[in-house]
DNA sequence: ATTATCTATAGATCTATAGATAATGC
DNA sequence: ATTATCTATAGATCTATAGATAATGC
């Protein structure tokens, strides 16, 4: 109890963290203030000295989790389409959302969200294109960015519900296949 | 009140009828089954003589409305890949989520769902593959139907959150060019 | 008599708030 | 004294059920 103001910033980091977690595994409306204030080890009723509504959280937890998300294209100062590929359409993403792409958990929920709410991966996304077109062919506006990153997100999406581990694999390794060779032969 | 066995065949098709969209419109707990009852003009506890629960009203809603939506592929009777592309990527389309396509509408949150929920999804999507797949080569298993499905469910999930209209009329039509320009040159 | 639907409500869960408690920082 | 967090709970909403009501069908 009590505590210092740096404290108190730790807590909302706290809170974000496991809120922007959350969020990836059980969707926009599958948690509980009092589910996210446990996993930040804090109590139910702090919550409201943080933020002022759920739906604040909520906004503050997609801008969060986008951001931690988007560090995938970053691992290399230059990545290649190849490397980013890889690693967005691999087993390990697909078999762990909570710490894996936003956009992909959540884009059909945000799509139904407000204005406001629906920006913050608008503008998102638009980062996301313009990372994929540097890699495709050194540009900012390759006419193939925007659906490759189609190809990407509803790869991994549908990767996520096909049951048989096999047949979630022949999805992500095709489309890996796929989006490389529509970027060579370019 | 009271009425025969037909009838009451008919006040379970009206509230799988307001179900299948109200999936598609608010997500799969984005309504009550006061909201659905109230669509489907009938009162609220009425809903437990058709349904013994929630979760299974959601389980029918979801085979239904991925049913109603996979009609877009048979409107004639060998459609060929350019009328699929350009009836799914079209801004009717996507201005009406509630009668379109369940899978871009829901693809994530099933991925969350039980095993036998996501069932009902992953079994639609092999059937709407094969039709891709005869559209592109006459065959039943091309290489690129899975791909081009992800192309395609991606493209309509992300112009449903883009908020400027010709922002998302360019990402549907970049992804029918890129489509079309795919499945060619093979 | 049976059955389909309606009205009313119990019980669970969730958001948000009020007031208490125990730290910090002047 | 101020402030960050805690405990407790009010009020709203939702699922599911119980019992009443009004049709059907033997």
């Amino acid at each position: 109890m009590g505590h210092s103001k740096e404290e108190k910033a730790f807590s909302r980091q706290k809170i974000l963290s496991a809120a922007s977690h959350r969020i990836r595994q059980d969707g926009l409306h599958g948690f509980s203030i009092a589910d996210v204030m446990k996993d930040a080890e804090l109590t139910h009723g702090g919550f409201y000295g943080h933020f002022s509504s759920r739906s604040e959280l909520v906004a503050a937890a997609l801008h969060q989790a986008l951001f931690d998300s988007e560090l995938v294209y970053d691992e290399a100062s230059h990545p290649s389409l190849k490397a980013i590929v890889n690693t967005y359409l691999s087993a390990a993403h697909r078999d762990s959302p909570s710490g894996g792409c936003a956009v992909s958990a959540l884009a059909s929920e945000v799509a139904r969200a407000d204005d406001q709410t629906r920006s913050i991966m608008d503008l998102h996304l638009n980062k996301i294109q313009g990372k994929i077109s540097v890699a495709i062919d050194g540009t900012e506006n390759s006419r193939l960015a925007a659906p490759l990153a189609c190809t990407m997100i509803g790869a991994l999406t549908l990767s996520r519900l096909v049951n048989d581990e096999r047949a979630s694999n022949k999805v992500l390794e095709q489309a890996r296949d796929f989006i490389l060779a529509a970027a060579d032969s370019k």
